[in-house]
DNA sequence: CAATCTAAAATTGTATACAGTATTATTTTA
DNA sequence: TAAAATAATACTGTATACAATTTTAGATTG
């Protein structure tokens, strides 16, 4: 393994297995864990300092959420993510980040308009700044507060997810040369639309940026095709 | 509670967790448990013969699924659906169902259409005879055969979990007055457009489908509005 | 009689123990 | 030496035990 796990603290009062669940899930999502790597149980156990029920609970729901795969008897493993995935993952985004688009240019609210043009001035600070950090900060707020402005918890929801599930390999289409500045563009265009309430502009920059950032995606991993 | 759990049977080779999941989500389904009743582990255990271990393990995932609401050292509670989660489900499928039919218009073999004709066929039979068990299982069937075919796992896992969140009041959707002929044809002319391999057309019979059926449903909750 | 405090019971959260199965290593045999 | 059989090991699946917390019931007090 690349890495090393966070160790759980027990501060907060949540249960064991949501820490050893977030540890676990962004273990594989930085790396730590690679794709095919068979996660044991005892050895997580041991390595966080809990024992295997709160483990055995938390690979259960990452399993759900698609970061694990489990073979009965035989043990988990990080799931690799495919082309196929990649694609399978980003037929579903185009259409539920259109969807999401539509609903918050009906549904947001002028604070929320105004928070997503100071993220956008933000994520263009930063990008001179060359601060990958903070980019990859801003960018998760702005979509945050975007789904959070289609007022639909369930979409929210799932999109999330499969944002995260790409999330492991989409260091390489941020640093893509000129993905970043393209996709303030594509976000002010977003903005703009919702700002204007245009419901069928959202939806058609909601869609002209997803499918930008899987174009960006495939050819960061296969540069030939 | 309405009625009993089904008994575990071992003799598959699924582990216990999954078994236990399935009797559980079915008699949510069923209406064995209401919503809002709170589900005890030991309970649970008891009546099915197993230990708290594999039932912990399920209900972990069924609060995934949406079906159970956890609140930690508190206790598990069937998930209460409300008007607002009809229409939060209802908003993500009627796209997720226009991209489905779309993809199936594109991937579909000469050999799920046959069965899709089949079925509908089929549908009509039991409509005429009556069996709304019959109805149901064709009806479930027809849309797995679908969503298959549009070739994508995700798609129709997230379809599938959304649709199953409802089953446990679609009863009366389907009963209600002229709704089953209204439902076949319009799955006919689904079936027709995707046969003509017409994307837009059967994304449209799909949208309209879908939409329909969820009128339908507000419909048989609150007749006045 | 109501309200508050206290103690008991019940339930969830976590840890550990045991059983069954799959994998690996070793030995045996051709 | 290679293949097959067998034993040893390691891991998962399940059950049980213990700890911590919440709920409930009862007692006490105003």
């Amino acid at each position: 393994m690349a890495g090393h796990l966070q160790p759980i603290k027990l501060d907060s009062y949540k249960p064991l297995r949501e820490l050893v669940c977030e540890s676990i899930r962004q273990a594989i999502i930085d790396g730590t864990f690679s794709p095919g790597e068979r996660l044991m149980e005892i050895q997580l156990a041991d390595e966080m300092g809990v024992s295997r029920t709160p483990v055995r609970e938390a690979i259960r729901k990452l399993e759900l959420e698609g970061f694990v795969v489990m073979i009965p008897r035989r043990g988990t493993y990080v799931a690799d993510i495919s082309i196929r995935d990649i694609t399978e993952i980003y037929e579903i985004r185009t259409c539920l980040d259109e969807l999401a688009a539509g609903l918050a240019a009906e549904r947001i609210t002028d604070e929320e308009l105004e928070t997503l043009n100071r993220l956008l001035v933000e994520f263009g600070q930063y990008i001179n700044a060359g601060d990958m950090e903070k980019i990859v900060e801003v960018d998760t707020a702005f979509h945050e507060v975007l789904y959070m402005a289609s007022r639909n918890d369930r979409l929210h929801s799932i999109i999330n997810n499969l944002r995260e599930q790409v999330t492991s390999i989409r260091g390489r289409s941020m640093s893509y040369p000129g993905r970043l500045t393209e996709t303030m563009d594509e976000h002010r265009a977003l903005v703009d639309s919702i700002a204007a309430r245009d419901v069928e502009r959202a939806q058609n920059a909601a869609r002209i940026h997803i499918e930008n950032a899987e174009h960006t995606l495939m050819k960061s991993i296969n540069p030939v095709t």
